[in-house]
DNA sequence: GAGGGATGTTAATGCTCACTAACAACCGTG
DNA sequence: CACGGTTGTTAGTGAGCATTAACATCCCTC
């Protein structure tokens, strides 16, 4: 093999991948960009991915299977749907404010996927949306599958701001800001409005 | 002058570049695709704008200035802070709900925009956003403007997922879910971590 | 210590794209 | 009806960029 059998140099063009697209987009990244941020050459990144669509998919691809392995294990893991609920948006939270550059890739840059990656992306978003669905239906029984999913996707918004607000507050203070807004977004009384 | 005092031909350039740059991207929309959207040629663009970044950033200002000034006329109307809230939740979610295309490039493109485009935008933003803050403080008196600060940024972000569930719910309900989620996630008992 | 795979480098290559130039058609006004 | 301003068209032009080619190192294994 040559230096190294891990993929060290993988993971950082990964991890700065992240980075750049979350700043400028990934059509305002070049190759040489990336290259030039994990310090060597453009074209060396072809030793490691196919292509620049390719590197964009694994980090999409990555995200949304690390979203929806941690929903699924914190479900099963919890005492009951109130704890679910709790664990989930903990874990959420958590993740949106450790790797603000992830969340924002994720669904800024879903439009950049070859066909086969986005179709990947997509199963694993609605997987991870079900999840939240499945411990709500146990909390509101009576409100249907698809008001619960549209709020679940408001709540997604909400947690996911925070890289638009970005400093303005300690994190722990953060955490428990968000915490208690989209706890009180998802049982607000009248969550459902009455199925017409 | 020419055919038609009118700039109708220019305000459907700036709907067409709404729409696809919501779409694709500002940097995945072509002149051509923009004059190929409206039934001309791509150049026949300069012809109502000095360039393409310009155009970006007559519609963000655009976006900014609509609602800033509809957030400082429901403020201003309002009897009380609570129906300056409600009447700040409607009008943000009304518009969310028509101009779902606006919405995405309002918080998608702030980087493309030029220095001093930039600054307009901000300043309007901030704007409107003081505007939110103003009523919370009244209504929760006591909570740091910080802390108010980040929790409509949060709510912003609740309001502004609609893109994203596109059609799941018809547009009343949608609206009702959104007012009672963002009001319930804006007075949650503990909006406020107490201050360390 | 020679061979070979892995990883890098620099120099094409070919495409897309914003923007400009040169020219045409249209239309209201004198 | 000629003029000029407006708006449009087609053909550059030059830059940026993803990708490939050809060539160089390095280091592990035998």
């Amino acid at each position: 093999m040559g230096p190294r059998p891990t993929g060290e140099r993988r993971t950082a063009i990964l991890g700065a991948a992240a980075e750049l697209f979350a700043e400028r987009g990934y059509r305002g990244v070049s190759i040489d960009d990336l290259g030039r941020a994990v310090g060597t050459t453009g074209p060396a990144l072809y030793r490691h991915f196919p292509g620049k669509r390719a590197l964009l998919g694994e980090v999409l691809v990555d995200i949304s299977d690390r979203l929806a392995r941690q929903g699924a294990e914190l479900v099963a893991d919890a005492a009951d749907a109130d704890g679910a609920l709790e664990s989930l948006l903990r874990g959420h939270i958590a993740f949106a404010l450790d790797e603000p550059a992830l969340i924002t890739v994720h669904d800024r840059e879903l439009g950049n996927l070859t066909d086969a990656d986005r179709r990947r992306v997509r199963r694993l978003q609605r997987g991870y949306v079900e999840e939240w669905v499945g411990v709500l239906a146990e909390l509101r029984p009576g409100v249907s599958p698809t008001v619960l999913r549209a709020a679940v996707h408001a709540v997604f918004g909400l947690l996911n701001s925070t890289p638009h607000s970005r400093g303005d507050l300690p994190r722990p203070h953060m955490a428990e800001l968000l915490l208690s807004m989209g706890r009180a977004a998802l049982t607000a009384p009248d969550t459902a409005p009455s199925p017409v």
